[in-house]
DNA sequence: TTGTAGGCGTTATCAT
DNA sequence: ATGATAACGCCTACAA
């Protein structure tokens, strides 16, 4: 019951159906030039006998794939935070399946521009979607060379007009570090991930604009750029709480971070959010579990991706899309590490 | 510089050597039969001109794909934790692409069995590694009757053998249940995921094995199956407490969920590990982070990932690999919840 | 509305 | 050791 049955050609269906093999082609392609009889017949047999194309025969004769590539990042220290890739790949995965496209992903070895070349020169997949980016992104310059498509998660600034899809990160920034000023706090300290990954450069440059708009000044002592990790907000915190004028409030760029930041807060026994506000991206269950729970920007990962794969699969099929980001957006979740002051 | 040139075929590569195409597939085949000379010829001009046979044609030609397929989980109340889900990706992704195969994702819809069929019918992937499974699980039950080529990612009872790899949970289970049991504590609950996952069941098992081995009653008033959710946690816990004879420890499948027993803890100011000792499975962040941190049996699910993926090709290739399920190993990391009691 | 025939880029079989 | 040539399964002018 209910057995795979052996694979057909379309050939076969054509010989049973009794019309050529053009035939059948066109009614699976349903073009409109074929009678509704012999249409219908084809997709009797097409039914009964669980006929479906093959793909490499038709990627070979269309010239495409109907795939679109990603590519996995590396370690924990990587550009970008753990919750953020899973989201966004269920996003990816939903709407690209959704347009009857398969999703290629490829470990970035040896290193990511490698793997993209790969996959690009040997024709699996249609188009690209990059995760993030830094500044001077040898992925980005490398997909700009070759002409191939790709659609962006994140912004870029130096590369003039590509497809990109990103919540405003320098607008989200200004926001947050405005709700921890409005709750009193001034000498405000900022902690990011990898030196040069454009999260990083534009939360940065959001918390130094709103601080200016202030008129407080822009302390480098406060500002501690590394990596995404928990071990990095932990020696951060720590260099921070070693300051002779301490911080009395803290943007952390990630969850993860995050985390490392307030195990140090706690070891010293600090209260937050009254010795120290604490604020940060990506409203994940870290920041829900943590005790006290922590303020966030919710950054909607799923549509991320999921807008990400629908603009690049209008790009493959040439349909109109603005050139330049995208933008969604965000909103920002009091917890208590910043309310209650 | 360094651009990427125009895409050549074999064709072309042949005329440019002066040689047949058929010469310069055996070549790059590793065909031993061939000169060196012309071997190094052809390969310089590969060299040169970057060529890359194209993926749809050698697929078309070969029959095969190197491509190996999984489909992506659906929402949280899913069969298993998020967590996991990630860290197997990857180890699959980068054992795969080592062995220069390619791993297609896709969105587990309308159904699972839907999507995996689809995987198989039109020729897209070699094989298949399913994750974790059910009693009755269709998508076994689907890939058996199919005869298609899969690993699983778990154990499985009622399909005789078949290619899998786990950690051996109902040996874990017992080992955790132990560990409670020695600190004292003799009322021990359980807080399982999905009705019939796997997972849930065999870990049920061990916990049942062990408290029957110390002479204790298997009481069912103290064992909530459900989800894998934090709400599942949180209620299951919240149940608990409300016993007229409370139990004063408790085993969780999963990390999300015991969150959520911890939430209610905290809610009712309740003394972890005095009132309550509590241990779960997958050492994830959150147990890190929670305070009191959490005791565990780490999972090591990038090495799950990493073996099934060298097992599946092993299959694939041909090469003897036993049937039946391997065990990876796992270990209980103590931490607050259970400790100085 | 339908059929014929050639081509997509490789591999594989059979000669030489 | 190397070359022709026929598949592989599908699509697409071009013809009818």
């Amino acid at each position: 019951m209910n057995n795979i049955p052996k694979k057909m050609t379309i050939k076969e269906i054509a010989e049973i159906a009794g019309v050529s093999k053009s035939t059948v082609s066109r009614a699976i392609d349903g073009n409109p030039r074929i009678s509704e009889e012999t249409r219908s017949k084809i997709f009797d047999i097409i039914q009964k006998y669980g006929y479906t194309p093959n793909t490499a025969a038709r990627n070979l004769a269309r010239n495409k794939t109907n795939a679109i590539g990603i590519v996995m990042p590396h370690g924990e220290s990587g550009i970008y935070a753990a919750t953020f890739f899973q989201e966004a790949l269920k996003g990816i995965c939903n709407t690209v399946s959704n347009n009857n496209y398969d999703v290629l992903i490829t470990a970035g070895n040896p290193t990511e521009p490698e793997a993209i070349k790969r996959l690009i020169s040997t024709s699996r997949v249609d188009g690209i979607i990059l995760l993030r980016s830094k500044l001077r992104d040898t992925n980005i310059e490398l997909m700009l060379r070759t002409g191939f498509p790709f659609v962006l998660i994140g912004s870029c600034k130096e590369y003039g007009n590509i497809y990109s899809i990103d919540n405003d990160n320098i607008s989200a920034a200004s926001a947050l570090t405005e709700h921890i000023l409005q709750r009193g706090k001034r000498k405000i300290a900022f902690i990011g991930g990898v030196e040069g990954s454009i999260v990083t450069v534009n939360r940065l440059e959001g918390y130094k604009n709103k601080l200016t708009e202030y008129g407080l000044p822009v302390r480098d002592e406060y500002i501690y750029v590394h990596e995404f990790s928990e071990k990095h907000g932990y020696e951060s915190m720590k260099k921070l709480m070693s300051l002779p004028d301490r911080p009395d409030g803290v943007i952390t760029v990630d969850d993860t971070m995050c985390m490392g930041a307030m195990k140090y807060l706690e070891e010293i026994n600090a209260c937050v959010p009254g010795d120290m506000a604490v604020a940060c991206f990506n409203d994940s269950a870290y920041t829900r579990f943590s005790r006290p729970s922590i303020t966030t920007v919710t950054v909607d990962s799923y549509q991320l991706g999921s807008s990400a794969a629908e603009m690049l699969i209008d790009v493959l099929n040439n349909k109109r899309v603005d050139l330049g980001c995208r933008y969604i957006d965000y909103k920002i979740l009091e917890r208590e590490s910043t309310s209650g002051i």
